[in-house]
DNA sequence: TGTACATCAGTGAACGCGCGTTCACTGATGTAC
DNA sequence: TGTACATCAGTGAACGCGCGTTCACTGATGTAC
């Protein structure tokens, strides 16, 4: 009955939400198929709806994880590194994050597509942005949770229209300069004795 | 010779640049077809390609024209109050503008898919950016040009981030939170007195 | 040990549809004589 | 004034293509006896 190992369906399917997950970010939802996906993990596309219902269900799986992969470690980092906020700031708002969407944020990538999405493909995402929002509050040093959670909120919205703005003009120079200047001011907020 | 006016074929070009600039907004540009902007425009499909080489050409009419109309008059109305860009803050980041996207600033709807254009298309866009930036640094109540310029560009970054994570998310009590951190935030840093 | 059969992940042809684009045509309005 | 013709914005059928989705099939591996 196992002509293939227990948990080989179970792989195949990671394979298929990973190979999603970078052409989406690159390409944008709408701009790579079902067919493109399968080839990308190395199968035909026949075989997609075995293990999806529909494209919509993969769209909602790589938005749940997106966050995961791609910023929570981010946040991660910073904490251990005793960096808080100012660190999530470098780690994510910079030219080398701009340059790989591939392995990049979905927010930047995909925020504006998400927003025509199905409220379903929504919830997924708002789900792991949650997360990420109460794991940055914690790295806040504002004085009580509410404050913690705005600033974190506002810093996240700085960094995410950053990493936009800079990814779609055609100006290096005017690109760099939005990052520089983003990350520089939400730097300067975060370092203890210049807020 | 004139059976129409002389200015009718201007018109009528217009009118489709106006149709298309609210469906991509609203629907994104690859979610809205030719065919369909026509219609909106109250005329067929075939006769698009008399006022336009390609749909490339009609998307950056509508990057060019989209900060115009939309983002444009709201910075000279906050200079002409006399309000700087707290007031810029607080006619951008707010519920009206995340509600209607079809009248709002193309960036946090496009600028993924912007991203994704051809050069010549993401040109248009970044020269209207550019004039846009011009136009919030003299706003800018920092020391010099410089730090005036990078204040335009990350008040723009935390602005554009806010708007689009509101609409990305599907908890409607989230979307506030996004929208009120950000403006409260912002508008502190361009209020003399609490920066 | 050898043959018949069950399982099932993956294959690839086919579907109806909307896309961007082309093009022969329509029909209302003008001019020419 | 009346008829023939020119202009040209807009029409709508048609093109090849890739989309999401369906489904009969393949073929490698296992079990049954």
């Amino acid at each position: 009955m196992a002509r293939y190992p227990k948990d080989h369906r179970q792989h195949t399917r990671e394979r298929i939400v990973q190979a999603a997950t970078e052409a989406f970010k690159t390409e944008g939802i709408d701009g790579v198929g079902v067919a493109r996906v399968m080839g990308k993990a190395g199968l035909t596309h026949g075989g997609f709806y075995a293990h999806f219902q529909s494209k919509d269900e993969l769209v909602g799986e790589v938005l749940a994880g997106g966050l995961d992969a791609a910023v929570h470690p981010r946040v991660q980092a910073a904490r251990e590194a005793g960096e808080g906020l100012a660190g999530v700031v470098r780690g994510y708002v910079n030219r080398a994050h701009r340059d790989h969407p591939a392995t990049g944020c979905v927010l930047p990538a995909l925020s504006g597509e998400v927003a025509r999405q199905p409220q379903a493909v929504r919830g997924a995402l708002t789900a792991s942005l949650e997360r990420l929002i109460a794991d940055m509050s914690e790295l806040s040093t504002a004085p009580d949770a509410a404050a913690r959670r705005a600033d974190a909120l506002a810093t996240l919205a700085g960094m995410v229209g950053a990493l936009a703005l800079s990814r779609a003009v055609c100006d290096p120079a005017l690109s760099d300069e939005v990052l520089k200047a983003t990350r520089d001011e939400l730097m300067r907020r975060h370092t203890p004795g210049t807020g």
